[in-house]
DNA sequence: ACGGGGCATCGAACCGGTTCGACCAAGGAG
DNA sequence: CTCCTTGGTCGAACCGGTTCGATGCCCCGT
């Protein structure tokens, strides 16, 4: 079942069993089969935990992942599919840690107990102490998001800012003038969660631009609270004809809401926001939005930090991702803007 | 930075830094703190391969869940956050392997590299060879599903059969006769999943018992197959007036079929099924459904595990769960069973 | 005064791999 | 015919913990 128990059994030493295994050195053909057979017979394989202990590397990565409130996004599952799948490609594991704070305790298992050679941050903030603690102690990591001081650091982030812009330009094109602002939970948001704030800031900068009127929201991730938002919407200004949001979870609950109010989408009112497109095209009808690619993040910072690994001296690479607002059906010319 | 570091600064040897750590041999105090004060003062912990080498425990669990189609459903999201939230609570950390089947790559990876202690396995089929071979293996592991031959086993499942029936018999007692059943994809039928055959059989013994006119259909797991799917239904029995779906990620592309079709719910059609609350409360209206408990399931499987892992020769244990249907608002009274 | 028991501590072995230096035999160059 | 390389193999040390057996010491009972 170990080592020493396949080189007996093969009649050479240890030494030469695990030459054979890793190719460091040359061993010949007669005894690399005759190992091999062994091997194959006994269906052997290396303990990860003692190899870890002699060469330093454990072949696992840790995905850091906070709950957004007290329950997880469908974009977070996005994000934990695509990385998974990526690192197996590399031969690499995933540690889940459910880790908040750099405090934390499962944070401070992953790394000081040194269970992963590198790590993944989700849910970024724009002062960040996980990304800035990991920089400090030079700890290979990749953020997915990017702090208020991106430059130098390592991650795959989304143009927020930009793609809310978009969103409001694509409203103020179709003509819409009062447009309301639905953003994720206000804890999050003075957590200062980045998308959003940059999202909140692009919107708001893009609509001054437009000289259009508007509101802005914080929303809880979940139908109801989307629901209970849009009634707010409505009753502070039953003039608003669209809204913008980046609030995936509450997506259902904000066109019930409309639902009830009487408005149909998109005739009497347009729905748009940065959103992942398996949930845009859950909703009817199907959301006008900039598509987050999530699976593609998750890839390109499984890429970057294996890149990392295998390079330790590499210079701090990332990737802003851009995606156009994928044109469905939520979205049309402003009406009376007024009720129907 | 390690054992041996924290001895010699605190004047003594490697096992007595070990023993008052673990507290398995009495320390004095005067030692104990003059130990303590040096690992504060270093940051020190222990590293976690060395350690699992040494006492042959790593204390982490594989979560092996195999991508349902070719991405993941909402309530894999559920079990994941469940389950890593109450691995944490017992200290334990979480694996992730996308593993298929038997023979899988990263599931040999888990297993026969002892990389993690036990494991918890999704995505049961009813003839599974991964929860026999673990059986064979001896290996620890809860499955969250049931097999055909679920005696002896450590598992925690739910009733899909009693909850297929329940929503068909709550959908009789409505005077509903000529019903739809919406299963998941026809792959993964074939494939022999738990829950869509046992769904099945549930709604098929129903429906006779109470003498319904019912057509069954696999469906894909995203929104377009669902509107696909429910055109279907029309097109093959323009007088159903009722399905049942186990299909979470196709509801959405249900409804908006119904809508197209100029049918509400549930003035024309009633919608009901087995799906989590947090995505029944998304649809307008409402899904009248039997609330998938996904976070109760993988807290239990976990707690399961862990008693498992704690006492290897406990005997079996298991949980069958079946959670009454909430009554929300997709159900109604049959109408004239035509078009409107 | 002496023996025994418990407490506190130490040294060494062990977990299962990897890797370095040494060794020997065979082959090629001078 | 040497000498030097190179290919193939071995033994030993090491990674960083845990644990067992031994030892020294102090205190207590008789």
């Amino acid at each position: 079942m170990n080592i020493g128990e396949i080189a007996r059994r093969a009649g050479v030493s240890r030494s030469t069993v695990s030459y054979a295994l890793s190719g460091k050195r040359p061993v010949s053909d007669d005894t690399r089969r005759k190992i091999q057979q062994v091997i194959d017979e006994l269906g052997y394989r290396p303990n990860a935990s003692a190899r870890a202990l002699a060469n330093g590397r454990t072949n696992a990565i840790g995905l850091v992942f906070p709950p957004a409130g007290n329950h997880y996004t469908g974009m977070q599952l996005d994000f934990i599919g695509s990385v998974v799948e990526a690192a197996a490609a590399y031969d690499y594991d995933v540690l889940l840690s459910p880790s908040g704070v750099d405090s934390d305790h499962s944070f401070q298992r992953l790394l000081g107990e040194r269970r992963v050679d590198g790590a993944i941050l989700m849910e970024i903030r724009l002062e960040d102490d996980r990304v800035a603690h990991l920089a400090d102690l030079g700890f290979p990591s990749v953020a997915i998001g990017r702090t208020a001081h991106p430059e130098g650091g390592w991650w795959v982030g989304l143009d927020h800012t930009g793609l809310a812009a978009a969103c409001v330009h694509h409203l103020a094109d179709l003509g819409h003038t009062r447009v309301a602002f639905v953003n994720r939970p206000e804890q999050l948001l003075r957590a200062g969660y980045e998308s959003a704030h940059r999202g909140l800031d692009g919107f708001t900068k893009a609509a001054a631009e437009r000289s259009l009127t508007v509101r802005t929201y914080c929303c809880g991730d979940d139908a109801a609270s989307g629901q209970e938002c849009l009634e707010r919407v409505l009753h502070d200004d039953p003039a608003t004809t669209a809204l913008v949001t980046l609030n995936e979870a509450a997506l259902g609950g904000l066109y019930r809401g409309l639902a009830q109010a009487g408005r149909h989408v998109p005739r009497d009112f347009s729905v748009t926001g940065v959103v992942a497109s398996r949930w845009a095209e859950t909703v009817t009808p199907q959301l006008t939005a900039a598509d987050v690619p999530a699976a593609e993040m998750g890839r390109r910072a499984v890429d970057l930090l294996v890149e990392r690994l295998d390079h330790p001296e590499a210079s701090p690479r990332h990737h802003l991702l851009a995606p156009p607002i994928s044109l469905r059906a939520s979205t049309g010319p402003a009406g009376t803007g007024t009720t129907p």
